[in-house]
DNA sequence: GTGAAAGCGCTAACAA
DNA sequence: TTGTTAGCGCTTTCAC
């Protein structure tokens, strides 16, 4: 392979508008401090040339690389991948991060991290010196890795922590989840259910536990009994029929169930037809999941829908800012969930 | 922002070693003129240290960037990702090429580009400029599009055609189309279908023709006609729609229907339905894309199964392999699809 | 087989 | 406001 130089770099600019090196480094950087006749000349020469930075180059220099690091759990993302069910939280933060990226002249890297290894810090260490990004996108369960933080505070790296508080120090956004179980409380509530069961995801995923206290609190507001009324899941079909199970076999049985997930809503579904109970007709189901899934499998079912997207490019916009030396929201900032009524729900039965 | 300076350089290493920073950067590039001796000795401070090279450090030095460029078209990426329907190309895409790259020590990083843009070229060649990548990876339409490939050409730049025969110069790679359709017809003939009609895909795609080519090919190994069997079709549901009109609406009507994508697939079932037959009791129905929305849909889909991430994971393999010089494949790869027998194809009706 | 020197394209720090 | 200088970390020459 010939070595590639670049065709024209910050030398031909500055020769072309007669101006020196740093003339033009200013302009591309949009600092203030360049003459609008200069700034409009060399700018000019840019446009004639077609000059695009290099952002190695850049990056060299000592300034940013125009790099985000979005990162996700190894494990989870390949089954995910490989089950083919349409999990699409991977493309829709892909596409969520790539077009806040694009606004602003950054790119989006995705890179796989095994959370439970104890090299996640070598791994990620490596990753960071190789790449330099300037900025890093947490996502569950890594956003609240202690080591995981840790380094990138250490790096003084600007860092999105999704799904998360932000103990960790970085940059706090949650998907609404609290508020997203109180809706579909309220929605099945105001249908004319009073026992609704709650299907809670795995314990690892503080936005679990965030979820079943949305449900809890809307249930108490409203004087229900909610004692047994919620079972342990792990996210996973299987954990699903298992709590689905133990649920539907209280006496009296829960009107309506809200799995933390749409395949644990699947299952339920499933459960509930084995027993001989039709949804929504005898059951209404809501997914916390809004997934092609939840879309296509019948009935259609009533789903939270997660701004993976939203908060991704959030997350984007918020580093950039970080970076720029802006002023960054206090607490942790709640992209709020949507709520998408199809099928799966309906007034309880009477009897 | 501080200015972040690299913990551990090439110089680090060099010291530790005590040998040249020349020696360092040889074992690291796995150049053979290293003895064994040296190359223990300098491997033992690398790892000691913790070293990793700065990729952009390396692309300055004149070597390789480490990064690979996927393409995909805007608009129709983005539609489907709105959508939510579970499009997943662009996760398997990801999910192949990514896995694939850290093999080799490379990324993957996407971008979108608008096909029919008259500034393709300039929106190319700034990305090109700025990240330096090692190599590119063409999806459809943009595999075709002479614009671009006459660019990657120019600038040198290794660069895979998806869905190509490789007129523009780079490396094709083909999943399988018409073997694909042709399997799919003998499927439905070894069921006992005589009358098999097939929707087209968009004429802009050459895979709508190659799959087209090889359903008709095996009508005609087999005797069977087929002028009136086809139907135009642009991959849309609605497109979908209007084919399956026409299609049913012959006397006889045929009883199997392959439409060369999931939605035209969908489209098809829906129209069957609304004319009072059932899948796939009275036609049976094959879609060209495996994709959860045929997975969850009742009745699933018997469907093709395009392997994207393979194909993308050997896209990788063979520009990682271009940059050493290797030698490449002559003609088109062909990476064949799967096929998945699922509930909408039975036997024909007897009549 | 190994080392020394020059330079990649850009920016920070300083000087004018 | 603008220009000059000295690197950034690495690889490519080209010597030895």
């Amino acid at each position: 392979m010939a070595r590639r130089r670049q065709a024209v770099t910050i030398k031909h600019v500055a020769a072309d508008a007669g101006v020196s090196l740093q003339t033009v480094s200013r302009v591309i950087n949009k600092e203030s401090s360049v003459s609008p006749k200069m700034k409009d000349r060399v700018q000019a020469s840019i446009d004639k040339l077609g000059y695009v930075p290099s952002i190695a180059a850049q990056r060299m220099g000592g300034s940013r690389s125009y790099l985000i690091l979005a990162l996700n759990d190894r494990e989870r993302t390949i089954a995910d991948w490989r089950a083919r069910e349409g999990a699409d939280w991977v493309d829709q933060m892909l596409m969520g991060g790539m077009l806040e990226c694009a606004k602003h002249g950054y790119r989006l890297i995705f890179e796989l991290v095994d959370t439970h290894s104890d090299h996640v810090e070598r791994e990620l260490q490596g990753c960071i010196v190789a790449l330099q990004p300037d900025g890093v996108i947490l996502t569950p369960p890594h956003s609240d890795n202690l080591l995981i933080t840790a380094l990138l505070r250490r790096e003084n790296i600007p860092f999105a922590q999704i799904g998360s508080t932000g103990e960790g120090g970085g940059i706090a956004l949650i998907m609404g989840d609290e508020g997203a179980a109180r809706a579909a409380t309220r929605y099945l509530m105001d249908l004319g259910h009073k026992r609704i069961g709650f299907i809670k995801g795995a314990a690892e995923y503080k936005l679990s536990s965030w979820r079943k206290a949305g449900w809890k609190a809307q249930m108490e507001e409203a004087g229900l009994p909610n004692e047994d009324l919620c079972a342990e899941g792990d996210f996973t079909y299987d954990s699903g029929v298992t709590a689905a199970r133990q649920l539907l076999a209280l006496d009296p049985k829960p009107t309506a169930i809200i799995a933390s997930s749409g395949h644990m809503a699947m299952a339920t579904v499933q459960v509930a037809r084995e027993m001989g109970l039709e949804v929504p007709r005898d059951l209404s189901v809501v997914s916390f999941d809004n997934t092609p899934m939840t879309l296509f499998t019948s009935p259609a079912l009533t789903a939270i829908d997660q701004p993976v997207a939203k908060t991704t490019a959030l997350a984007v916009e918020l580093i950039v800012a970080a970076k720029r030396g802006e002023d960054l929201p206090e607490g942790p900032t709640i992209v709020p969930a949507g709520f998408i009524v199809r099928d799966s729900t309906a007034p309880p039965p009477r009897d």
